[in-house]
DNA sequence: CATCCACCCTGTAGGTCATACAGGATCAAG
DNA sequence: CTTGATCCTGTATGACCTACAGGGTGGATG
């Protein structure tokens, strides 16, 4: 049986898919479970045989999953796709949207390392009872910009 | 009772000390449960009465988390501030190593930027079959730096 | 004084996104 | 045949909350 070979129009286990993908082998589980993944037919024994078309799949969400897509939106995209009709514009309008998602956490972070750098740098770090970063996150509002 | 005034030196509800802090209600419970803030005393009814010295620890809580410290972390620092000696210099390096993970946060989000800026850039929105933001999000390894 | 509604209480379930482990079966190689 | 890797299932854990059901309480109002 196809393991960890390559084996093309082949069938893998759940290892040798887990490799080929990057995916955790728990984590593949998860997808079917959730049915984000097709459940693969089995052994005799009950082990999973996963396909090609499992494989291709796999590694889109996969791939989704590394550029911060959420597992609801690779639903939707994985929807889209398998569509019949290549649904192009819709998939590039909930790219954009992502797009936007990412920029606007970039923004939210580059908030937080300027205020946490200030903090820092006030910070003379000797004993002094008072200690400006403590003051500081003790504050209220100390920062209207957060 | 002190309910949602000022009442310095005083006492709140868990209502107030949420309306205060702008923490969520229910998440002071489960800040409780967690042990992250002491259990408040408690009327003959049952009912939760905090002082001062809640409101400036969850005001605390509250303001870390704003700037992105886990709960781990916040642990960590009350431990620090709380110790009698103000662990001002401990503080501080907590305080740069956030920062560090920060930064590092927002330059996999750039990374994750542009890749889907550019997925976004070269797909023509029409219904030819095959998307180039689809093909790519079916490639193993379409980029390298991520 | 009765009533009313906002608030409080508890326990528990749900949500996201996995990861880990226990206890056992199977498989392939030596 | 034995051994070690891999597979199976079900369930628990982790971070970090949020929400809801089903009930009790408190204080202002009439």
């Amino acid at each position: 049986m196809a393991e960890t070979a390559s084996n093309d129009g082949g069938s893998y286990t759940r290892g040798a898919l887990s490799k080929r993908t990057g995916c955790n082998i728990e984590t593949i589980r998860y997808y079917e479970s959730i049915g984000l993944l097709a459940d693969p037919p089995r052994t005799r024994a009950g082990h999973r045989v996963y396909s090609q078309d499992h494989l291709r799949r796999l590694t889109f969400v996969r791939r989704c999953r590394q550029l911060g897509f959420s597992l609801r939106e690779i639903r939707s995209l994985l929807r889209l796709i398998e569509g019949g009709e290549s649904a192009c514009a819709e998939v590039h309008a909930l790219t954009l949207d992502h797009v936007a998602d990412v920029q606007r956490k970039i923004a939210d972070l580059r908030r937080m390392e300027r205020v946490l750098s200030d903090m820092a740098a006030q910070c003379r770090q000797d004993e002094i009872p008072d200690c400006p970063i403590i003051d500081n996150l003790f504050e209220e509002n100390p920062h209207r910009e957060l």
